[in-house]
DNA sequence: TTATTGATGTAATTTTACTACATGCTGGCC
DNA sequence: GGCCAGCATGTAGTAAAATTACATCAATAA
């Protein structure tokens, strides 16, 4: 709209053109201002307002107060920005908040060269799955077992390594081992794969694809680690994981048919008694 | 926009609500209309819809059409849709991340109306903070503790009604209760509530803002409620939960300045160590 | 100089948003 | 059951804003 006025700026006459040059140089005021107010501003009259509007290929005033509130929404990016200590707190939640939704669409770009489906293979006929993560991946690995044992698998959640080095050990070939890592930088998370993937095991991991972890994978979901260059920096990675996790667990819904969705109406029936 | 009147809509008269819902049903149409046109739309009269604009928090209708034509010039591509049975997995994964991003982004739209710098002066000075929360909402309670034990304060999480209600009966004036719950239901949580308010705590809930929980907290986040017209609608409410928690422990980092710096960075260098 | 065309402003008209007030309905209370 | 308070909704009027019709002025060409 701004580059339409810019290049019929030459063709007006000398009112309308201050009209013009006004609105480029105050566009935010001139988005909600009165045509009284803009005429007065300009120096002019109504009518030259009108009619410049008429000129720059609008209908009327109106549509350009519409046109211009368009062009001044900004294209809202998401962009992510490091949250710094000067920041006041409202700028530094929603920088968090961006961050958060730039990582999600991220993976969401990322989602198709995910081996998605054959996760879903894996998981459709396991016997058990396990959710591996320490520290804060641990909820996620919780979370993740929480959702996917109401799909009627048997699942259970490990937050130690020597859990997790045990389960590895006594995996058979149609167990699924998930293994949540920020960083993948745990040697220990690294054997356990080895050992399980040896075994026959399906080992799936959601992790920084330049790792250990990612290496001695079966199947692998590559989560780009964040450097983290300010200690604020939130753990929005840890979101993403929790979102990939999600869209699996419906994929392996529907991958299920009938006997999913049962299971899964059935666990919230449960609840919905004990509501109200 | 068109989530502030979505949120807007149940606490409506009939009359008003029929205008949020043609404007939710025709955006693009109601973005430059006329009041007269919109009022005969909705079979009402036009002071009807004046008034459904202040209800929504605008200075008129004339806002509204501003407002209305910002919100479509932002291309919302994230829309939330239900995942049916037919869907291909490709389009299922890819559908719910779209709901998770779109959760997000409502979630960020609507941060400027929440409590964050109350919440953050009332954990800053906290003797302890508890996170309440039954189920999925559980795991974001543990993992909200171990987010906010890192900056220095005792913190524990509590993720049944018992220990709940035990800890709700013996919090001190400068406690914090944090409760998360996804539909806010839960007769025992508004107790709970109800009672560490009377005994001078501060209660703080992330939970549906039409609900017994929402009416007993100190201070509210409202989470809006997704409907359930699916099995398959997946958790997006609990990461925007999760995403909100990163944002207050931001905040709150941010306010305690250099001792929190200390702290996170301490933390840091504990992983690290252990690490490589 | 005078006629003509285009630019610009004045004033009237119409449209539009908003407001004050009246009506009608619902739910509580005697 | 009747009465009143409070709320929802509509009618009609008002103020303001946008648009249009028309008059005036300036510049150019005959």
């Amino acid at each position: 709209m701004l580059a339409t006025i810019t290049q019929a700026l030459p063709r007006l006459s000398p009112s309308e053109r201050r009209v013009g040059r006004w609105i480029l140089e105050h566009p935010k005021e001139a988005a909600n201002t009165t045509l009284a107010r803009l005429a007065r501003e300009c120096e002019t009259s109504e009518p030259t307002v009108v009619r410049f509007c008429r000129h720059v290929g609008l209908a009327g005033f109106r549509e350009l107060a519409i046109r211009l509130t368009e062009a001044l929404s900004s294209p809202t990016t998401y962009v992510h920005r490091d949250v710094g200590p000067d920041d006041s707190t409202s700028d530094a939640v929603i920088k968090v908040m961006d961050a958060s939704i730039q990582s999600l669409i991220e993976m969401r770009s990322q989602l198709s060269s995910m081996p998605i489906d054959e996760t879903v293979i894996a998981m459709k006929s396991a016997r058990q799955i396990a959710f591996a993560g320490l520290g804060a991946s641990g909820h996620v690995a919780s979370d993740a077992c929480h959702k996917f044992f109401r799909l009627g698998i048997p699942c259970s959640s490990l937050h130690d390594i020597p859990m997790i080095l045990q389960f590895a050990a006594i995996t058979q070939p149609d167990d699924v081992l998930v293994l949540l890592s920020h960083s993948g930088r745990w040697q220990d998370f690294a054997r356990a794969a080895k050992l399980a993937k040896k075994r026959g095991a399906t080992v799936v991991a959601l992790t920084n694809p330049d790792s250990g972890v990612a290496r001695e994978a079966s199947l692998l979901f590559p989560c780009p680690l964040i450097e983290d260059t300010s200690v604020y920096t939130p753990m929005s990675s840890r979101l993403a994981q929790l979102a990939l996790l999600d869209a699996i667990h419906v994929a392996l819904a529907l991958a299920q048919g009938d006997a999913a969705s049962e299971n899964l109406r059935r666990s919230k029936d449960a609840l919905n008694i004990e509501l109200s």
